[in-house]
DNA sequence: AATACTGTAACATTTAAGATTACATTTAGT
DNA sequence: ACTAAATGTAATCTTAAATGTTACAGTATT
């Protein structure tokens, strides 16, 4: 899996204990070690699923458009990382039985996984991460 | 994921249509459309593992060492593609509350999350594998 | 001895991820 | 109105990872 995953909820995590005021994303690319255009892009992604605003312009940023309990790791995982349990399948010699089928089997099956993997990260919500960084 | 864990299922599935004669990197390699060396340095993998055994020399290649009825996914993909559910945590800014602790919390929560993918991958033999593909 | 394989290291190439630059646009403050 | 501080996004550059290729030593078969 790429670095966008992290780097959103890394970012979540921020806004939500900046629950009054807006961050830029200069200061999210200092705490994450990423270059601020990074975090704008992958915060654009959350922006146009309605997890957070921005605005632009002087005191300009982002914050939460909804409760940090709301928003689970499920959701992020899908916006930031999609298929990417999805093992990579080259393209094959379709003139053998096995190449031909190979993809469509393995396909199914990890399509199958990433819906048990989706019931497992629903149980995180940007809160509880929120709750074990703070404990640790 | 990259393409180890595909390859080595391909091969497998292969090697469990021949279960009386040795196939040689050169034949799975055209199946796969890939190159013959990348297709010994996955096998080699999996005779490490006792899964296969190979054979130099004339009338050489691999063969299966066991029951492919014995063999899982989930062993495949631990031995080819261990870890790579777990997203990608870039180095952080230790000063920063998040940043020191967010890699400890994904960690441990995708490693959860890999038990999960291993329980569901172990119901899936070579043998079920070699049964989707012949049925499409 | 000749041929057909695997095993593996070294190197080259390609592809994907990420960083950087550039600049248009927006907003707030003076 | 002007300036400064921010996002949005496209284009380009760089780096790292994946894959391909070559080379050759070792081994078994005929």
């Amino acid at each position: 899996m790429n670095s966008n995953f992290t780097l959103a909820v890394h970012s979540l995590t921020l806004l939500s204990l900046m629950p009054d005021r807006m961050s830029s994303s200069d200061a999210i690319a200092e705490s994450a070690c990423v270059h601020p255009v990074r975090i704008r892009k992958v915060l654009s992604l959350l922006r146009k699923n309605g997890i957070i605003t921005s605005k632009e312009g002087t005191g300009g940023g982002f914050i939460f458009a909804i409760d940090p309990g709301e928003v689970n790791l499920w959701e992020i995982y899908k916006i930031t990382a999609e298929g990417s349990l999805q093992p990579k399948c080259p393209d094959v010699n379709e003139q053998c039985l096995v190449g031909a089928n190979m993809k469509n089997v393995l396909l199914s099956i990890f399509s199958d996984a990433e819906t048990h993997l989706g019931e497992f990260l629903s149980k995180y919500s940007i809160e509880d991460v929120v709750a074990n960084v703070k404990q640790t």
